[in-house]
DNA sequence: AGCTCTTCCTGAAAGC
DNA sequence: TGCTTTCAGGAAGAGC
């Protein structure tokens, strides 16, 4: 599941080849993951790509308009949003054509730029500068970019930890490995609140973030099933979990079994020993003993 | 405000 | 063996 470490890993990958590159021809597949297709098909060919950043987990190409259409537009940013299956390759046109591929890009140099998404839950879309702003107001900040102090104050919030780390408008880019990492890392249960976490637990869960995401963007990301760079290649931190999909198995630090519950509608693994669950009921009346 | 449930989609895995 | 059912999961929306 591409998440911040594998969307940065995409982005470096295009970043490296696209800056330059006109779009020459656009193909499209199904369309029901495009927010407005007739407008691709009318601002993308002849466009060139200027330059590639990541927002949280959307892959931002941005594109200056052909000469000839929109001529006074303003600058437009094809928005890419992985989901669970999406990958954003560049190869050349005559490599396989892999089944559930959608979008096909034909560059100037030869090459292609494709996006295939198995389960199409996936996103894309393009907006113009006047729109990106408001696009990137509903994004919570980067986590490797927030100072502590605003980390601290984004967590000042009656909601279990795990759900505020999956909210993009909290944080843009987490999601559930990372998540579950760096709790396991900071030795917080995921369904303790946010706004009960003591100022030694937050300094701990601030530098585990880091640590894990840097750590993993490193690696190239988690490959666990599609996860592939934009040169077709896997990822190598799925070796580095210490949670996340370890369900039974010993705990790195303590060898107690990694458990696995639900929490805010996911999977969330978690050493029982290491992290603790929140004291009693954190709503309700507190049941009290027969005595 | 924040939690749970539902929806979207497909392939893998479990069930029979 | 082979067909059928269940499930996972990012994000948004509904309902409580």
């Amino acid at each position: 599941m591409p998440e911040l470490p594998e969307v940065e890993t995409v982005v470096r990958g295009l970043r490296a080849v696209l800056p330059g590159r006109t779009i020459t021809g656009l193909r499209l597949g199904k369309t029901d993951f495009i927010a407005d297709p007739p407008r691709l098909e009318a601002a993308l060919p002849g466009a060139t790509i200027q330059e590639v950043r990541r927002f949280g987990k959307f892959i931002g190409l941005r594109l200056a308009a052909s000469h000839r259409a929109n001529g006074n537009r303003s600058a437009n940013w094809l928005l890419v949003h992985l989901g669970m299956t999406g990958q954003f390759i560049v190869c050349r046109p005559d490599s396989p054509l892999r089944p559930h591929t959608h979008v096909w890009l034909a560059l100037d140099d030869a090459r292609e730029l494709r996006y295939t998404d198995i389960r199409r839950f996936g996103k894309m879309r393009l907006v113009d500068a006047v729109e990106l702003p408001s696009f990137l107001a509903r994004l919570g900040s980067e986590p490797l970019e927030v100072p502590f102090e605003d980390f601290c104050t984004a967590l000042a919030r009656r909601a279990m930890i795990k759900a505020l780390f999956l909210d993009q408008h909290v944080f843009r880019g987490l999601g559930n490995i990372y998540t579950d990492e760096s709790l396991w890392r900071a030795r917080i249960h995921p369904r303790r609140l946010g706004a009960r976490l003591n100022p030694s637990e937050r300094r701990a869960l601030y530098a585990a973030l880091r640590r894990v995401l840097s750590d993993a963007i490193r690696l190239r990301g988690s490959s666990i099933s599609d996860f592939v760079d934009s040169a077709g290649s896997p990822g190598d931190y799925q070796r580095r979990h210490r949670a996340y999909g370890r369900e039974g198995e010993p705990c790195f630090r303590c060898r107690a079994k990694i458990r696995r519950i639900v929490v805010a509608g996911r999977s969330s693994y978690f050493c029982p020993r290491c992290q603790l669950a929140p004291k009693g009921r954190s709503r309700r009346t507190p049941r009290r003993h027969s005595g």
